[in-house]
Order: C-alpha cells, then structure tokens, then sequence
DNA sequence: AAAGCGGGGAG
DNA sequence: CTCCCAGCTTT
C-alpha cells in the first residue's frame, strides 16, 4: 500500500531534472549520483550541465587529465569525489558494472551511489538509503536515535519487485520536496494516513551531535608578474583541498621566484567547512622568474576559469586584487 | 564507530 | 546563527 501510494504520487509529482531525460544513460546516473553527494539539487544542475558538456560519455571522462576534472569541479566541495569519479572511469574499462556488488569495487562507489546506479540505471532490485531515505522512513516508522543504518532493512521491505527504480527515486523525492527536514508539507504527503510520525514529525530522526570546529589559519602570498599573471601552488596529496592550486602559504619555498619590493596586507578571507573554520591572511607583492618546481606556476587572470580552485582560493585571489576569479 | 573531507542554501 | 544536503574513505 505504501509504495502503491508513493509510486502513483511520483507520477504526478516528479521534478524535470537533468539527469532525468530519457533514456536514462548510466554514465549520466553516476555522474549525477556523485555531485549530488552531500550536495543539494540546485548547487549541481549547473555543474552537471557543464561537465556533461566537456565529458558527454564514459569515454570521453577516461580519455582526459584528471586536471581538467578538478577544473569543471571547482567549487563543487568534497574533490575526492572527482578523482574517484575518473579513477573509475578509467578503471572500467569502457562500460559500467550493471549490479550494485559490482559496482561497490570501483572507488567512490559507496553503498549508496552503488544502489543507485544499479536500480535507477540497470533495474536491479536493491533498495538504497540516501539523507532523504533515512528520514522519511525515520518518521514513517518511528525509528528511534540514528535512523540510516535500520533504514537500509526497512527500505528493504518495502522494495516492489521489478520496479526498484521508480521506488528508489519516489523515496527521495518526497523526502527532499514533502518530507522536508524542517516544516515538512504533511498536508500534501501521499502516505501521511500511514506515517506514524506524523503528530511530531521534527523529532525524527534524531539530529546528530555536531563536533567542534576547531580553526585553521594560514597566510597565503599573492605575487603577480609584470603581465599580471600570478604565482600559484599546487597543494599537497594529505592536505587539505588536496592537489588542487591555490596561492602559496608564506612557509612554501619558491625556488626560482623572485620577490620585489615590499608586501602589502590585502585582509582575511574565511571559509567555514564541516570540520573546520579556515582562515587565511593575505599579503600582495611583485614577483617575478622561472619555478623551478613542477607544484609552482604563473597564471593569467584570464587562465584561472580552468584550473582546479577551491572556492577559498578563488576567494583569496579576488581579494588579493585579481580579477577573473 | 568516529573522524576527515567543501560549500552553500534555508530557516 | 544552526542544520544538513541523492556520502565515501580511512582510522
């Protein structure tokens, strides 16, 4: 009955997103399943569009350097998920495994994006467990303290033969549109008649405990060429923002880099992350020379759109006086 | 089981 | 300001 109702409100109710365009292409299902990691809907249209633009098939994502990846990710957050997305890419080979146990051997395919290629592209009969999931189910059956785990054997129950898929996405759909985490739309729920919550939907599930936020703070230097190109470095693989460019920390070496004249202090730039708030003082000068380091390069303005940035990156370089970021 | 990993939109 | 988003990996 439950599904029944979720299934036949789906239908009506559907969202016209990108990736929902038939025929469903399962290189364009993961692509999507990954941005959407952690990620709300709105944030990855544009970046879906603007990768499947620059790599329209497996093939293509394969075939490229994984700096142009973290180019198109920029901004996106969580770039692991980028190059996991093209280590898989290249990993397999020219077609996607078409089962979710397949699936969970390619790095970055989780429990989750697993399931969902498999069932949204290739049919497969799993059920998954999304954010969405956990808390529609949370308040549907009561289930007390962390829902995500016991949501997976209750998903599993509901599941309808044949028609995972429809199912999965339905579940997902309601709890990002009715179902919401705050001031969810009972009066619009097609299965509020079953939802044992319903009378104190905001007490499940049980928010989690958030950890501290300690804070991080460096200074980064801001040195720009005669032509107004400007200095940048690659940041370390067991860093954060790993392997993506940014202005070089006051402690990195410059071999090969000249500084001229004195530096001037441009302000503080701050980002707050899950884990952590970062803060990053920035000083301006002059420079000039050939790095003698592969992690040190100068870039145009005009060349900075397709480099891998971090959002805190681009943010130190507009305030640095650099336009184009 | 817990911590690390980005960034931003909503209330 | 807080919460949390179509989570995964490592410890």
């Amino acid at each position: 009955m439950f599904s029944t109702k979720l299934l036949r409100w789906f239908g009506q109710a559907k969202r016209d997103l990108p990736w929902r365009k038939e025929p469903r292409v399962p290189y364009r299902v993961w692509v999507s399943e990954v941005m959407l990691q952690q990620t709300r809907v709105d944030v990855v249209i544009p970046y879906y569009r603007r990768f499947l633009r620059r790599f329209p098939s497996l093939k293509s994502l394969a075939a490229a350097p994984l700096d142009d990846v973290l180019a198109l990710w920029s901004g996106l957050g969580y770039y692991t998920r980028a190059r996991n997305l093209w280590k898989a890419a290249r990993a397999c080979q020219g077609a996607l495994p078409r089962t979710a146990a397949a699936l969970r051997e390619l790095p970055g395919f989780g429990p989750y994006t697993a399931a969902a290629v498999a069932s949204l592209a290739f049919g497969e009969d799993v059920p998954l467990v999304d954010g969405n999931v956990a808390r529609v189910l949370a308040r549907v059956f009561r289930l007390e303290g962390d829902a995500r785990e016991e949501s997976w054997t209750v998903a599993a129950t509901l599941l309808p033969k044949g028609r995972a898929g429809a199912f999965n996405e339905a579940l997902m759909e309601l709890g990002a549109t009715v179902c919401t985490p705050r001031a969810p739309r009972c009066g619009e729920c097609p299965v509020s008649r079953e939802c044992q919550g319903r009378s104190a939907p905001e007490r499940y599930p049980q928010p989690r405990k958030r950890p501290e936020r300690p804070l991080l703070e460096w200074t980064a230097l801001a040195l720009q060429r005669r032509d107004g190109a400007v200095l940048l470095s690659r940041r370390p693989e067991d860093a954060l923002f790993a392997g993506l460019w940014d202005l070089p920390a006051t402690e990195i070496k410059l071999p090969g880099v000249r500084q001229h004249g004195e530096l001037a202090d441009c302000g503080v730039v701050e980002q707050t992350l899950t884990h952590r708030e970062v803060r990053v003082s920035i000083q301006r000068g002059r420079g000039s020379g050939t790095p003698r380091s592969k992690t040190l390069r100068w870039v145009l303005p005009l060349h900075l759109g397709a480099l891998g940035l971090s959002s805190l990156a681009r943010k130190s370089l507009r305030r640095a006086g650099i336009a184009g970021a």
